[in-house]
DNA sequence: TGACTATATGCCAGAAATGGCATAGCATGG
DNA sequence: CCATGCTATGCCATTTCTGGCATATAGTCA
């Protein structure tokens, strides 16, 4: 946003900040969110590059189809736990893991 | 151990393997727990490096000197997520994080 | 020795995550 | 159009994790 235009917004009223801001998210927050993000990122792809469904995926892991999309889809009753167990049922290794953050 | 020593130890009776063979671990489960272990040195070793106790790191990230002490030791009742903010709190990036794993 | 500081361990009520199930959405091919 | 296969969403009882507190242990210094 350029300067002008923030400006003309705060004359009117508004309060111009980043989502950062407005969420009241310090960078330890950012940071965490970014690499869950980057984590579930690499469970789809991973998943997808061996050709499973997510029904398969979740036989590997034990766990529940839905399980599995909610991982993937980054809903927020997902720990990272579940993600990196997600991970190595998928057959990543440390180093995988590690490049995917 | 050498397949001299393995033979009498099979020869009276012992059964030999390895820890991993033991407890029924697959290499899934080998990953995680070496990750998270990886993990929990790090965060004793950053909280180090910048002379806080257990007490200040845990104000850091409003949770108990006890939780502080668990994650540091291991203790099973403490998950990956709990480590990540730790170790975010102690101000490591995702760069940083990535190299500890 | 005793006082002090840091870390470790046990416990538990409350909070959060999980698995499982039902079902809805959404392509794609017949 | 309807099947069929895959993914998404909602719900909830059970399991697991968490914070907080008490207390124990270990190290240091006077």
């Amino acid at each position: 946003m350029n300067a002008d235009k923030r400006k003309r917004l705060e004359a009117a009223g508004w309060k111009v900040g980043t989502v950062q801001e407005f969420l009241n998210l310090n960078d330890a927050d950012m940071e965490y969110i970014e690499t869950k993000l980057a984590l579930t990122k690499a469970v789809k792809l991973q998943r997808k590059r061996k050709n499973l469904t997510q029904v398969a995926l979740a036989e590997c892991m034990k766990t529940s189809q839905s399980r599995v999309a909610k991982i993937e889809k980054g809903d927020p009753t997902v720990s990272v736990d579940l993600i990196l167990r997600a991970l190595f049922a998928l057959g990543a290794t440390r180093k995988e893991l590690a490049n995917a953050i």
